[in-house]
DNA sequence: TACTCATATATACAAGTGTATAATAAATGC
DNA sequence: GCATTTATTATACACTTGTATATATGAGTA
């Protein structure tokens, strides 16, 4: 297939409030980004949604998808980003309140693993757009798990010196961590609750024997 | 669409030997199988394959494909079953002959991360098809890497008893450290050789974290 | 009103897809 | 020879896909 597209205004994420002349858009990102996550499943990656059936479910004609994004893997990079965006706030945000009972490590993966039944499929989008489609696709994913190592290693550090102690390799012990989480993350997508259980539980002593790890190797060295 | 496939001879994974009349087969499944392998790259994985595309690849007419998989589906499955053996071998090879220099952990990294550019590409299907297809194609690498798991396992007892020690829940640890390396091969395959050897530096440190963790945490309990 | 834009849709096309159906090819046993 | 059985191919169909081209729609401006 050798096609090539019109030359298409380019196509920038904040919509400009300057009104000249022309019809008024009645169709925003919005629309065609909600139209894709309903289409996401289980068995659906955003690699497998065509530009057609998107437009169908948005209800729009196929060519005006274009006006809003380049390709569709354009829109699967912004999914991505927003993704990563709200799960880092949830994220975050459950490892900021201290665990009112349990730990840190306990409460954090199971947010994480009730991110999996939330209705918009932020979290399957991560776990399953890492390893497919373009290079550009995925680096967006590998963009975003940066940002939540990041995010994690400075609460190591901060967890641990407010515990008198340190970790060896902070980047490296959340980066552990993080991929760790996420891959098992990726094994309860087809896992039913008490699995699920299990699952969560082996992840969190999972997490302790690094974090114990980590805080040795620091100690010894 | 709603098609419907003529009944197909039930296809074993063993050829009969004992020969009726009837034209002799002069296509076989290993065929078909070194068409999709030739067809796999960093940017095409299983669930992208047409089966027309893989039967022009293999020179044969689309509807021959039929004879020997009953669908693409269960080409890939046939794919990561091979990939998963294949690599076993390899891996296992490995951990067994002790490193003349550097520890187990580290030529094991290592010899992995030689995986991803053999010409054949059976890391790049672990890697790659975890996370997407079918739910019986996801079963299936997920059926390799527990084998994985399980060989680790018995390795970890046998060498921590030979050095004296215990590891804590010998399974969660060959888990973790299985999970975390294949999670650290995906980052890899867009990586040059100089960022693969820091990430491999890494991936050896994260090992030890796990390794130095389940031992403390054995002697604690 | 008419002109000029930006936006959205309609129509059309070439290409690819999975697979049903029918025909061909090669081997066996009579 | 012929019938039978299996393997492979040829042809055809209905359908989807991305996108080029043209047209329609609605707004501001002259």
């Amino acid at each position: 297939m050798t096609y090539k597209m019109d030359a298409v205004t380019a196509v920038s994420e904040s919509t400009p409030i300057t009104r000249g002349p022309g019809r008024r858009p009645e169709i925003d990102r919005e629309r065609i980004v909600q139209a894709a996550l309903k289409l996401l499943g289980p068995d659906r990656s955003v690699a497998t949604l065509s530009l057609r059936e998107i437009a169908r479910e948005a209800g729009i004609a196929p060519n005006s998808f274009y006006r809003h994004f380049h390709n569709v893997d354009e829109l699967a990079v912004a999914l991505i980003e927003r993704a990563g965006r709200s799960l880092r706030v949830i994220i975050g945000a459950a490892r900021q309140r201290v665990g009112q009972q349990g730990s840190v490590i306990q409460s954090s993966v199971e947010v994480f693993l009730e991110q999996l039944d939330a209705q918009d499929k932020f979290l399957h989008i991560l776990l399953r757009e890492g390893c497919v489609g373009s290079r550009e696709f995925r680096h967006a994913v590998e963009r975003q798990l940066c940002f939540f190592e990041e995010e994690l290693k400075t609460d190591l550090i901060r967890l641990s010196a407010a515990a008198g102690g340190r970790v060896h390799r902070p980047e490296a012990t959340a980066r552990a961590m993080t991929r760790l989480v996420f891959a098992m993350g990726t094994r309860a997508l087809d896992m039913g609750p008490e699995h699920r259980r299990e699952l969560a539980e082996e992840t969190v002593c999972m997490l302790r024997m690094i974090m114990v790890g980590a805080l040795a190797t620091a100690s010894a060295n």
